[in-house]
DNA sequence: CTGAAAGCGCTAACAG
DNA sequence: CTGTTAGCGCTTTCAG
């Protein structure tokens, strides 16, 4: 309760205006009009000022700030205007944490990324970022670096984080999705995309895995390819299947043999391709066509074959999937399935935001992106398309 | 005050272990064991369990757990035990908004970068997130997207979340500092990489741009190169000033006049190298060597001067400075003068972390990251080197 | 229209 | 060795 400046009176105060931004009182008892000292909020420094300093300097209640700042309407004009003064002339900024805690949820989305560098990733974390920003949430970034335990450690964080949502995809080779369940069994949605698991019931954003490699695989063989070889990724992964699926199913579709021998499966390490490579040229049967899943794959082992002499595409036709817009300035150029992560970013985002503003359940639905096939001079053996 | 669960005697009460987790009680008065009934604690769904869950559902108090939770000595070791075991049981993760809150630390470090995708900033991302994992800090994503009303967002809103710290690259074309130095005015420590502010005084991080301009316009000269173009980037940046004194010294040392038609600035645009490359081809007194600051750049540039049946390096030499794994596999492969991002991002996080420890003033010193020349067939004219 | 007070989950100082 | 309590900054009843 407020008290006389002079005769400590609590009763005949009342306010009257504002002076310098500062609320005016008058006192019946003592017959004048005063201000409460500057509190030292105004001088410190080197700290955070605080819904109380702004209270204190302007000799109002904390909930009157509270009511100003967030643009209630049982307030006077005059007081919210002077309390909006204040909080700027203090530099004040809402302690992000106390309000989170206060009301249970943080506006924070947490994203867990095998692997930041890899121009895919990096493309969908700039998806999801391009939604957040929107919507006023926050990113909280988390690279598992294709390590399990790194995930596993990662949700555990989240959790303790209280975020509002994550957004995931798996390390390469993740076959254990207990750690995202304890996320979910706490209320946490969570959203899957890219590499995903497929028995979690949780929404899942992935591309066109199995039609992306149908649709390469089709044009090789429009291009005259027989012998088409595939280098996927790592066994563990969903992905590889969906994408393993697609090659074969094309093949057969297509009425050609399938050679168990063209294909391997790649584990992402250093010199994956070139072995990979070695592997196929020197098969009794060697393939006219080789798929690799990560186009960096394609690059390395199209410089090998050139500087073995092979001709592209003639005698070797490469595909890949793409992300990356530099990928038709290789020599030759690089045929792709675009899988425009970008927008995977985004869809993912999207459900997520959806799910914590509606409180959706959790409906399990794998949304499919459409990806595009782009035709380039490394397997374009025929000038027809 | 425990009362017993009989009598309601507060005195008799004494604590007989601990029986299936749980700690048990005797009452001397009505001389019975007990232990407090569940809590619900354990069968809540959907929620997180506190400190307090846990507490009550072993019957002891909350600083006893916390204690317990965070290994401090004075503490029975069957009672921590016990807690231990309750915590895993109603899968316990410690809230880390409330303990921020109250400890005024959130171990969150704020990252703001102005393109996610490009690879060099996805790398020094990547460093930073190596550090900061060893190290428990957690790591909040800004993207200013290149844009400045955005990287200003991007302060207000770490500020508000009270982040211990700032590591930040400018947008391409900002120009005032004062959104930094308002962090910097509350006491949250930043450090600036790559695109920095020479007035802010405060720790930046640089590769040597001015050796590295040196060092490929040295090699330029050395192969025979005497009419070298530069395409800088957007010349608001001191990084394009950096880069530049290293162009113009390396001309200056080595007895070369300086033709100004040579030099222009980039504005990260779309069409930005086609039209660079048509003005430089189109000169009175063509190039024969064009220094491009982004490696994109060149790699465009020279699929146009192959089309034009232009011949590379012969009639016309590229260079720049580089940071993507792949470059050496285009045609011909990119000679560089590479930064080490990923080792940037380490850096710039260490740094900052010793000013956290340490409470470091401050100090404005520059670090100067070593990089290095790496020739490659865009610019080898001569078997020599 | 404004103020007082409770509570979000946690830690630490202070008693016992 | 353990419990009580205050307080971090904020919002939100509930009273005036």
């Amino acid at each position: 309760m407020k008290k006389c400046i002079k005769c400590d009176h609590v009763d005949g105060l009342k306010r009257a205006g504002f002076i310098r931004g500062k609320q005016r009182y008058y006192c019946r008892h003592c017959a004048i009009h005063f201000v409460y000292p500057d509190s030292e909020a105004k001088t410190k420094k080197n700290t955070h000022a605080t819904i109380q300093d702004v209270a204190k300097y302007l000799g109002v209640s904390i909930s009157t700030v509270s009511r100003a700042l967030n643009d209630k309407t049982d307030i006077n004009l005059e007081t919210k205007k002077a309390i909006l003064e204040a909080a700027k002339e203090l530099d004040y900024h809402p302690n992000l944490l106390a309000k989170s805690l206060h009301d249970g949820k943080t506006n924070i989305i947490g994203v867990i990324l095998p692997d930041v560098v890899h121009p895919f990733f990096a493309r969908v974390l700039a998806g999801i970022q391009n939604i957040a920003s929107k919507s006023q949430y926050n990113i909280i970034v988390c690279h598992s670096d294709e390590k399990n335990e790194t995930e596993i450690k990662n949700i555990e964080n989240l959790i303790s984080f209280k975020v509002d949502g994550i957004l995931m995809s798996h390390t390469k080779n993740m076959i254990d999705s207990n750690h995202v369940k304890n996320a979910i069994k706490k209320g946490i949605p969570v959203v899957q995309f890219d590499r995903v698991f497929d028995e979690l019931d949780i929404p899942k954003v992935v591309s066109q895995d199995v039609k992306g490699s149908f649709d390469l695989v089709e044009h090789l063989l429009n291009q005259g390819c027989r012998k088409i070889a595939i280098m996927l990724g790592p066994k563990d992964l969903d992905i590889s299947n969906q994408r393993l699926k697609g090659y074969l199913a094309a093949l057969q579709h297509f009425g050609m043999e399938i050679n168990p021998e063209y294909i391997v499966y790649s584990d992402i390490s250093e010199n994956d391709s070139k072995e990979a490579f070695n592997y196929f040229i020197n098969l009794e049967n060697p393939p006219d066509a080789i798929f690799t899943v990560f186009y960096s794959h394609s690059i390395e082992m199209m410089s090998i074959a050139k500087s073995a002499g092979i001709k592209i595409p003639e005698a070797l036709a490469f595909v890949s999937y793409g992300d990356d817009s530099l990928v038709e300035f290789f020599e030759p150029s690089l045929t792709v399935f675009n899988q425009f992560p970008i927008s995977m970013g985004e869809t993912s985002m999207n459900i997520l935001l959806d799910i914590i503003k509606f409180k959706t359940e959790l409906s399990a639905k794998t949304h499919v992106l459409d990806g595009k096939l782009i035709i380039r001079n490394s397997s374009l053996r025929k000038s027809s398309n």
